[in-house]
DNA sequence: TGCGTGTTGGACCGGGTGGTCCTAGTTTAG
DNA sequence: CTAAACTAGGACCACCCGGTCCAACACGCA
């Protein structure tokens, strides 16, 4: 892909990330990319709504390079890779303080209503992710009560996490997220059955 | 308060629901309203931020009848209303088939970051929802671990409920919040000491 | 009788929106 | 060498935005 083309897809990451998707205007995305102007942008773009696509599919990869390898990673135990996926999650939103919330969420917060496109796209996210988790668990059964419901803890991990992030990001303050994030591992502890070890981290109360 | 004002937030607040803040116009508020004219309008409400202000007042009140006013109904056991309130939440997204989601978390996530004016109002929101479950944690204390910590419990049970809301609105799919509320109802009667009752309806699995 | 409030209806404003079109110069790959 | 892709810059479009102003009329209350 060409260089001007992740240039201003990567502008427009940002941009939407601050202000939204229907706040940020083409011009925006052409200053902070600094094209020449509008036919420079729409000789790559043929919208801004096929922006936005794109800039969705690259905030996933974007992620998945970092949530979702965690997840996969094949020598670490999955229970344990669940806990270390729940700390990447805080370790990114520690990157931004708290305010940046997850461009997912944001999004879906924003245009699940209005904009059908948007919605099947992000609903796609959240299911890649729900699936992933899905299948560590199911790599995890040995050490697991037999009566666990993967799809349903898979979706209050991912629910969890997402009002967590919102929270976080209205309270300016990322001790909340922090906080969810002990109770959230707890709670997966609850599934684990009593012979097997607990990978939750630490557990300061 | 007059008529015409309630009819106007009335229809603001639907909109808003909708579509959000920033897309929806104040001619279209005012259409909805069947106002005669923007001067009709700014009549009422010196600017479409302040009436934004309001609408959110009203929100919170008129959740506030149904939510709130369960969490401290003093005849019913504090966990059973707990129980109730996770009902509540649910019925509430039933009526609109779970594609509307919840005006503060859309508004949270729409302005956090682009409005400190909304912000600051949300976080009231949200403070005051979690006050009120703290105050009905504390009032359960004999039933519940020496150890809950009531601050950061509370705050995962809306950050849960507000990212349930999310996940049903993206999916359209009403079952997913009721499962988290059930796995939400789980992980609070984990915090209740072992000789009391679990209030938490029928867990169907 | 007047005065304040509500109602109607429309003209108007500056500024922004996504998007098109056109011309022309510069790279780059076949 | 030539054609296609890229860069540049600006004019222009219809439409929408929040907000102001004005003139006139209806009403109940003092």
């Amino acid at each position: 892909m060409s260089d001007r083309r992740t240039q201003i897809l990567d502008a427009a990451a940002m941009l939407i990330a601050e202000r939204g998707f229907t706040s940020t205007s083409v011009d925006e995305v052409i200053k902070g990319a600094k094209l020449s102007g509008k036919s420079h942008f729409y000789h790559y773009f043929k919208s801004k709504e096929e922006l936005g696509y794109e800039v969705l599919n690259r905030q996933f990869e974007r992620f998945a390079e970092r949530g979702l390898a965690i997840l996969r990673e094949p020598m670490i135990d999955p229970l344990e890779r669940l806990s270390l996926f729940i700390d990447a999650v805080v370790a990114l939103q520690a990157e931004s303080g708290g305010r940046r919330g997850s461009p997912f969420g944001n999004l879906a917060a924003e245009l699940a209503d209005a904009h059908e496109g948007f919605r099947v796209r992000i609903e796609a996210v959240f299911e890649r992710w729900a699936s992933q988790i899905r299948s560590l668990l199911w790599e995890a059964r040995p050490q697991l009560h037999d009566d666990v419901d993967a799809v349903r803890l898979s979706r209050f991990i991912i629910a969890a996490l997402e009002g967590a992030v919102l929270m976080t990001r209205v309270k300016r303050d990322l001790s909340v997220l922090e906080g969810i994030a002990i109770d959230l591992k707890r709670f997966i502890g609850m599934h684990v059955r009593d012979g097997s070890t607990l990978p939750q981290g630490r557990h300061v109360d």
